[in-house]
RNA sequence: GCGGCUCUGGUGAAGUGGUUAACACGUCGGAUUGUGGCUCCGAUAUGCGUGGGUUCGAUUCCCACGAGUCGCCCCA
């Protein structure tokens, strides 16, 4: 008990890290790139936040969040995404005076789900949002930009999926209309669509059951429904994703499942993750702000799933080696060394030459094997006769090579040696 | 939240209702005097996820719980 992390929690060890903070550092510079700015902001919120902006009824809300009462009495919730706060910060803080803004985040989320490979209950993602504006090309815009990101590992097997699922004035409509057709197949649903008949009966386009049967070839499609803002919208974004070159696949099965999307929703696959495939994944939410308490301001992200990405990328060994290696190790042999020793040390590091010894007092002879085993190009020896004539034994680990050299030249001969 | 499968040392794993739980890697130590990488030698689970039960006896059988994994659900 008290040596397991919660149960959907992660280590991430030393290995491990070096990955994520290169997979970070292509998050900054994609963004940069792109002309968004890294935003934080807490853990946790209010939990009417999230109530309100991602919307009751969905599951993320009334059964997967962390909810718990602070001291003072509040209701409070662990993230379980980080658009909601992006805009209460938006709107706190009036960056809407500014006109558009682009935004991004990387930060941990957390959902009380069962556990697989790529779900966790605190996981990390990495999302875009920009705020205040309509124009369809800020859709393609952010589409590209995870499009762009994720192609650019070089994975395999990546498809982006798009839809529109409507707005306010025409989605109420197609649900109208799917609930229709699909209450006369009812006998034929399987039991999770029944239930998604009154809740959300664009889930049954996706079903993975239903999905396949016959009636829904014929089921109606939302194009038939839209009104003409968002069928233009619609349109618009697809050209400007042609124009751009991006090969792009029409779901129109394709829902999101928080409520505050509008028109424009993608998802991106990556079809060897399994059941948990989709790793980006976002749209238009023109309501949300509004939804939240500021003016009605239109705005599109995304957010993908960091865990999965570097799931992804190890199936395809796309994670560069970290190079964890130092310059110098240093080696003694007896008591006066040892300070000797740790001295050399100490004016290597303030030389800015990475450098490591042993403490574990070992032989001579152990601490050449941990030497080895560190990597470092060069061994420092000292003992009794380096410490009497102020020289330092320096052995090339590669060559063998060794010589010895006054202490005083020690550091400038390594970062001499080794550019 | 539902269903299937799995659970042996630091790691990968073999194995059996009954006295010493293979093997490999790793780690540590050694192969004479202050020097590594190769080789050789030695050490390294009184323990087989946890807790119960069956049994003369369980790591091996049963149950519960836990964790992992796959699928569903959900989603990134």
């Amino acid at each position: 008990m008290l040596t397991n992390a919660p149960r959907g929690t992660k280590d991430i060890l030393p290995e491990q890290a070096g990955g994520w903070l290169w997979l970070e550092d292509k998050i900054r510079e994609l963004c940069k790139l792109y002309g968004y700015e890294e935003i934080r902001t807490p853990t946790f919120e209010h939990t009417e936040l999230f109530q309100r902006g991602i919307g009751e009824g969905t599951d993320v809300v009334d059964k997967e969040m962390y909810t718990f009462t602070d001291r003072g009495d509040r209701s409070i919730t662990l993230r379980p995404e980080n658009t909601a706060s992006v805009v209460r910060a938006y709107l706190q803080n009036k960056l809407y005076a500014k006109g558009l803004v682009k935004l991004f985040y990387i930060g941990s989320m957390f959902r009380y789900d069962r556990p697989q490979a790529g779900r966790l209950r605190e996981f990390h993602q990495f999302g875009v949002e920009a705020l205040g504006e309509k124009n369809p090309a800020v859709d393609a815009e952010i589409i590209l930009l995870a499009w762009e990101f994720l192609k650019s590992f070089g994975l395999d097997d990546l498809t982006l999926k798009i839809n529109t699922v409507g707005c306010p004035a025409c989605r109420p409509i197609y649900r109208r209309k799917l609930k229709e057709y699909f209450t006369e197949e009812i006998d034929e649903l399987c039991d999770d669509c029944k239930r998604r008949l009154d809740k959300n009966p664009m889930r049954i386009l996706d079903c993975k059951i239903d999905g396949l049967k016959d009636f829904m070839d014929d089921a109606p499609k939302i194009e038939t429904c839209l009104c003409d803002d968002c069928r233009e919208h619609f349109n618009r974004v697809k050209e400007f994703l042609t124009a751009a070159g991006v090969e792009f696949v029409i779901d129109n099965r394709l829902v999101r499942g928080l409520d505050y999307y509008t028109k424009t929703a993608f998802e991106i696959q990556y079809a060897p993750l399994g059941a948990q495939s989709a790793v980006a994944g976002g749209g238009r939410y023109d309501g949300l702000i509004k939804e939240i308490g500021g003016d009605d301001t239109p705005a599109v992200g995304f957010a993908a799933g960091l865990e999965r990405i570097l799931l992804a990328l190890e199936l395809q060994n796309r994670l560069p080696a970290t190079n964890k290696k130092i310059a110098a190790f240093v080696v003694s042999s007896g008591m006066a060394a040892e300070v000797y020793a740790f001295k050399l040390l100490t004016d290597l590091r303030l030389e800015n030459i990475s450098a490591a010894m042993d403490f574990g007092k070992k032989s001579l002879k152990a601490q050449m094997k941990q030497a080895a085993k560190s990597g470092a190009k060069f061994a420092l020896i000292v003992g009794e006769d380096e410490v009497a004539t102020s020289t330092v034994t320096v052995k090339n680990l590669e060559t063998s090579a060794q010589e010895k050299v006054p202490v005083e030249e020690v550091s400038s001969m390594l970062s001499q040696k080794n550019s």
